[in-house]
DNA sequence: GTCTATAGTCTGATAGAC
DNA sequence: GTCTATCAGACTATAGAC
C-alpha cells in the first residue's frame, strides 16, 4: 500500500504571491523605461526583495519581461474580441471604443508596456503582430466592412478605424503626463469619454 | 597697429559636420531606446566615430538628449502655431491635420524620440510641457472654442480635439511596426490621410 | 582632433552560507 | 528560500599620447 499521495505541488502560496509581487514590480518598471532602460535592481527595490532573491524566481531578466508581454497581449486583444458580427454595428463599435478606453484609464501601465514594447520595433512581439494579431484585425475588419457594405454605417477604411480605436484610446495611458500638463486641474478621463463618443458617431453616420 | 583681427571662430566647419553628425546618430539611437536604454557606444557606432570622440564634441551623454529634445521641440510645435484664427476655421484645422501627418510620415524619430521621453514621465521636459506647450495649447483653445461658438464648427472640446489631431497623427510614426505588420503591403500613409480628413470633417461638422 | 588605455561605476547573473 | 559576497562584462567619462 502507497503512502499518502502527495501530489505535485507545482507551486506554493508563497511561491504564487512573491511570483506576483515581482511581476507586479516589474510593471511598475518596465512599463516606464521599456526593457532596455529598465535593470533588475529597480524591480528588486520595488518588490522590496534582494536582486538574487528575484532570480530565484524568474531565470533572468528576459524572462520575467517575456512572461509579462504574453500574459498581458491576451487581455489586451479581449476588447476587440468581444465585437460580435451579429450584434447592431454602431453599437458593438462604440463598446469596443469604451471597453479600450476603461483599459486605458484601468491598466495604463499595461499600455505603456506595450507602447514601449512597440516603439522599439517589437523585438519580442514582432511574429505575434503579423500573425495572432493581424489575423484577429482582419478578421474583425471583414465584418466592419460587410457593415459598410449594407449601408449601417458609414464607408470607411476598416482598419484605419480600428487603428483610430487604439491611438485615440491608449493615447490617454501613454501620454498621461503631457495630457495632463495641458489640461491642468481637469480630468482626462471625464471628457474623453463625451468627446470619443461624439467623434465616433459622426464618423460611422450614414 | 593691430595684428589681422581674427575674428572670434566659434564654430569650424568639420566641428559644425561632426556635430550634426552625432546629432544624427544619436537621434537614431535615442529615439529606439529611450535615453536610459541607449548607450554611448551605439551612438559611436552609428556616427562612425570614437566614443571619447563623441564627448570631445559633446559634455555628456544627457548634453546630447538635451541638445536634440529642446531642438527638437521648436520643429514640432510650429504646426499648431501656423494655425490661423483669421483663417477659415475648418480649413484651418485640417490644415493643421495634413501637416501633422506630414511631419509623423517625415520625421518619424523624432515623434518616437518624444514619445519615449513623455512614456517615461517627461523627466526632461516636464516643464516644457505645462509652461510653453499649455501656454500654446491654451491660445489656440480659446480661438477654436470662439469658432464653435460663432457655428463655424461643431460644439466640441478643443483640448480632446487637439489631444486627437495628436494621437491620430503621431500613431502612424511611433506605432509604424505595428501598423505595417496588421496592415501588410498596403502604405500606411496612404489610407491614413483619406481616413483623417473623413473623420475630421465629419467630427467639425455643424 | 582623434586615438588607446583605463578609471570607476553599474548591471545581470552565480556561488555558497544559513 | 533568502541572504551576503562576488564575478564578468558593459557602461559613462577622463587621461594622456600623437
Amino acid at each position: 500500500m502507497p503512502h499518502d499521495i502527495t501530489p505535485p505541488r507545482q507551486e506554493t502560496r508563497i511561491q504564487a504571491r512573491n511570483r506576483a509581487t515581482i511581476r507586479e514590480a516589474a510593471l511598475q518598471v518596465f512599463s516606464k523605461y521599456g526593457f532596455r532602460g529598465s535593470t533588475l535592481d529597480q524591480i528588486a527595490a520595488e518588490a522590496g526583495l534582494s536582486k538574487p532573491n528575484l532570480l530565484y524566481y524568474f531565470r533572468s531578466k528576459d524572462a520575467i519581461y517575456a512572461e509579462l508581454l504574453s500574459s498581458l497581449l491576451e487581455t489586451w486583444l479581449d476588447p476587440l474580441k468581444e465585437m460580435r458580427p451579429d450584434g447592431d454595428p454602431v453599437e458593438e463599435i462604440m463598446g469596443y471604443v469604451r471597453r479600450k478606453l476603461r483599459m486605458s484609464q484601468e491598466f495604463p501601465r499595461e499600455s505603456r508596456l506595450f507602447a514601449n514594447e512597440i516603439l522599439q520595433g517589437a523585438p519580442h512581439i514582432g511574429a505575434e503582430l503579423s500573425g495572432n494579431l493581424k489575423r484577429l484585425v482582419d478578421e474583425k475588419c471583414t465584418v466592419i466592412r460587410g457593415w459598410a457594405r449594407d449601408g449601417k454605417i458609414a464607408d470607411i477604411h476598416p482598419h484605419h478605424l480600428i487603428f483610430s480605436i487604439w491611438s485615440l484610446t491608449q493615447h490617454y495611458a501613454d501620454f498621461d503626463v503631457q495630457v495632463r500638463a495641458v489640461l491642468g486641474e481637469e480630468d482626462p478621463f471625464d471628457g474623453a469619454e463625451a468627446y470619443l463618443t461624439q467623434v465616433f458617431h459622426q464618423t460611422l453616420k450614414v
